[in-house]
DNA sequence: ATTAATTGACCGACTGGTCGGTATTATCAA
DNA sequence: TTGATAATACCGACCAGTCGGTCAATTAAT
C-alpha cells in the first residue's frame, strides 16, 4: 500500500501504466505488464498503488491533469479578437491530440470505466467536471466576444460551448478512424462558418 | 458453432446480450448471464457464436444497422427547405438516442473494442464506414441546400458535415454525465447559429 | 429409432493480489 | 571507519478464485 514516499517511482510507474494501458486496454494488461516496463517487480506496484483499478484512475487523473494545465496555459496566451481567439482553441486543442492519437485508446478505456468499472461515479464525476469547466471557459471567451460586440446578443454563449467542446472531440475521433482525415482543415473551416453566424446582428428569439 | 438455423433465438441471445453487455461491460458480463437472462442453457449460445466476442461483434453489428435504418428512414420522410430538414435531422438523431442513454456504455464498450480488441480492425472499419456514410448524407443534404440558393456556395459542405455529426454525439454524452444538461435545447440554439453562418452569402475564400 | 438440439458439469488456462524472504539503505555504537 | 542492527524497499513464487469454452449426457423432434 502506498505508504512510501518515493515520487519518482510512483510516476515511473504511472508512465509505464500508461504506455500498457493504452497499447492493450484495461482487461488485458497484466499487472505483470507494467511491472516489466517500469524495470520493477510485480509486488513493487502494490506499495504504491491499492490495485490494479487504483492504478488505472492514477493515470487517468494524470492525463485529466495533464491536459487541463495545458489548455488553461495555452489559453493565457492568446490574444486579440473573441473569435480569433476561439478559432486559436480550436486549432490548439486538435494540435495537442494529434500526434498524441496512441492515447486515444486510453480516452475510450476511460469512457467505458465511467459507465462500467467500480468505481464508475470516479470517473463519470471527473469527466463531468472536466466538460463543465472546459465549457465555462469557453463560455466565458464566448461572452467576452459578446460585450466586446464581436458577437450576436441574441447567442447563447453556454449553449454554444457545450456544443463545440465535443465538435473538435469528434474530429479527432474522426482522425483516428481515417488517416485520411484533416481535423485542422475541417475545424478551421467549420470555425469560420460558425463564427460567422455569431456576428450576425440580428438573430431571431430562438424559436 | 453456428451451424443451427435458428433466427428466432439468435436475436434472443443478442437481444439478452445487448442488455447484459450494457449493464456490466464486456469484460464483467459472464456467458452464464446472457444465457440466463435469454433463458437457455449456456452451451446454447456456442451453438450460434463462435465465442464470446464474436457475441459481442454481433451485438454491435445489430445496433449500427437498427441506428442507420432508422436515420434512413427518418430522413426520407422529411421535407422542405434544406436548412429545416438539417436542423430535423439533429432534433431527430437527439430525440432517438436520448431515451437510450443505457446503451451508451454499450457504444463506450465498442469504442474501446475498436482499439483494443483483438478484431479492433473489425470494429474500426464498422466505425469508419458508419461515420463516412452519415456524414455523407449530411453532405448531401447541405449541397442540395447550395443549389437551392439557401446556403452560401463557399461552404464546404463535406466539413461541416463531419463536425457536426461529432457535436450531435457530444451533446449526448454531456446529457449523460450531466442529468440537467439539455441536448435538445441546446441542438437547436447551435443549429441556429451555424444555420446563419451558413446563408451568409459573401462568406470569404477559406484562407 | 434416429437425428437434432440443448444443457450444465467440468476443465484448465489465466491473473490479481499476498506474503515470506531478500536486498538495500540508514542508524549508530565502538 | 567499520561492523552490527534495524528499517525500509523490493521481489516473485504462490494461492485462490474466475470464467470461456467443451462435450458427454439428456431431451425433444421427426
Amino acid at each position: 500500500m502506498a505508504r512510501i514516499a518515493d515520487p519518482q517511482k510512483r510516476s515511473q510507474i504511472i508512465a509505464a501504466a500508461t504506455a500498457v494501458f493504452a497499447r492493450k486496454g484495461y482487461s488485458r494488461c497484466r499487472i505483470i505488464e507494467v511491472a516489466e516496463a517500469a524495470g520493477i517487480g510485480k509486488g513493487t506496484i502494490y506499495e504504491y498503488f491499492r490495485s490494479k483499478e487504483d492504478l488505472f484512475f492514477a493515470v487517468f487523473e494524470q492525463l485529466m491533469q495533464e491536459t487541463g494545465a495545458q489548455m488553461t496555459t495555452a489559453m493565457k496566451a492568446m490574444q486579440g479578437p473573441a473569435a480569433d481567439r476561439l478559432a486559436a482553441v480550436a486549432d490548439t486543442v486538435i494540435r495537442a491530440w494529434l500526434p498524441r492519437l496512441d492515447l486515444y485508446s486510453l480516452v475510450m478505456e476511460f469512457w467505458s470505466a465511467a459507465t462500467v468499472s467500480p468505481s464508475r461515479q470516479h470517473f463519470k464525476e471527473a469527466f463531468r467536471q472536466a466538460y463543465q469547466h472546459f465549457g465555462q471557459v469557453l463560455t466565458t471567451l464566448i461572452q467576452e466576444g459578446q460585450v466586446a460586440g464581436e458577437f450576436s446578443m441574441e447567442v447563447d454563449a453556454r449553449k454554444i460551448a457545450a456544443a463545440l467542446v465535443g465538435t473538435w472531440d469528434a474530429l479527432l475521433l474522426q482522425a483516428w478512424l481515417n488517416p485520411g482525415f484533416n481535423p485542422l482543415n475541417t475545424s478551421e473551416a467549420f470555425m469560420e462558418v460558425l463564427l460567422r453566424g455569431m456576428r450576425q446582428a440580428d438573430v431571431k428569439e430562438s424559436s
